[in-house]
DNA sequence: CGCCCATTCGTGACTAAATCACATATCAGC
DNA sequence: GCTGATATGTGATTTAGTCACGAATGGGCG
């Protein structure tokens, strides 16, 4: 029997039957509010995870108190950060938050080195999820080392408003997305309302022209 | 027969005869001079890289012609980077040099999915090279985003410099160790001086004072 | 030797970003 | 309608990055 979540996985499909068993009979399907903390670092991390529905914030907190997005983990993508967690003996300082409730499956760590031993399919499931965080932290690299703020800004506000160009966040919210200082995005965002991109009220965005942001955000 | 440059990596030691046997047929030993080009955006990677001697240098590079070094590979450990780029279809815009003359030990795809397959230890050995080049990349994020300019110059400067105190770089060298402007790198060496830290002959630097600059990179 | 020329380094003027230290504003709940 | 928590506004200052140069250094060569 192969659980009805494995869909959410096209590359876990093509599992041999005996795998899904495998699959089905040790991991948990495991429901989270949101804003609870997933994986932080002193937590040791036992599981696994594959993400059913809903979004991880991963996040990394410097000495001084500031923080950066550094990527988010969606339905049918699995955290490996975790399991890099569980391997490297280096501290590290990232923590995974779920922003929405969160429906994940825990594979325990035995049941995942005995899906690594057997099966291609997941070793390149597993594998593929490493590249992508990879590119994840190369991107966010480069964006923090060379890129200006104000382009940074008006990208990240494009990305995540609603089909509406509506968007909930503080300005303190999108001052952690790119690892800024809150007063740095507060006179950005002015200075976007001041060119009729958006309207601003507390805790939410409008945007009011998309085109505008877009100059800013491509190739300028 | 397993080949003498097995006893490099203390973990492959562990595999069995049989695994010795499959990576002494199927890997061959490379040596490379030293400024090639191991890897770059564009260029097919089609071998898992062990290095044995010397040091591969991987640096990222922005559109605008900046550079930032993410960290280097070094004797004894694997360069994961290359087979990311094969499994990730997001272009992503890292490069390897060498920067000494580098003996290493290509395996090639199939005979690194092979072991893969067939090796707990193998599979142990790559995760936790993939977990270290992560931590590297949080590390750089970190510093990046968070920390000053000549806190982070005095580290690489002690972090770089041989044991007498040495060490033969261009400003421009270091600009690229810290992804920042030459310029940067030269007013703060020179504030160095002034402090009676350090001594500038073109292309090198001489470490005057290391504990001046400890309690820069330290704490402070 | 002295000249050429690429590389390396120095510097002023300016813009952008981060930091510090507050003042204000907005809203939810009593 | 008051209060406290959260969110935003803003000036002053420091630090970093950019631009546009000019000067110095040192190896090769006629």
């Amino acid at each position: 029997m192969s659980p009805e979540w494995i869909t959410r996985f096209p590359e876990l499909g093509k599992l041999t039957a005996a795998e899904q068993k495998l699959v089905a009979e040790r991991a948990q399907v495991v429901s989270l509010p949101a804003r609870t903390t997933v994986f932080a670092p002193g937590l040791p991390a036992e599981n696994f995870l594959l993400v059913l529905d809903g979004t991880v914030r991963v996040q990394q907190v410097s000495s001084g108190g500031r923080e950066i997005v550094l990527y988010r983990v969606t339905g049918g993508e699995s955290c490996i950060m975790t399991t890099a967690c569980l391997l490297s003996q280096d501290t590290y300082n990232a923590e995974g938050i779920t922003e929405t409730p969160v429906q994940a499956v825990a594979v325990p760590k035995a049941a995942f080195d005995e899906l690594m031993a057997r099966s291609a399919e997941f070793r390149r499931f597993v594998f593929s999820d490493y590249s992508s965080r990879i590119t994840d932290l190369l991107h966010v690299v480069e964006e923090v080392a060379f890129e200006r703020i104000d382009k940074r800004l008006a990208q990240k506000l494009l990305e995540r408003a609603d089909e509406s160009g509506h968007l909930n966040a503080t300005h303190q919210d999108l001052a952690v997305e790119l690892g800024t200082a809150r007063e740095v995005v507060s006179r950005h965002l002015k200075e976007f309302q001041r060119r009729g991109w958006l309207e601003l009220t507390r805790g939410q965005i409008a945007l009011a022209d998309r085109a505008g942001l877009e100059s800013l955000a491509g190739g300028a």
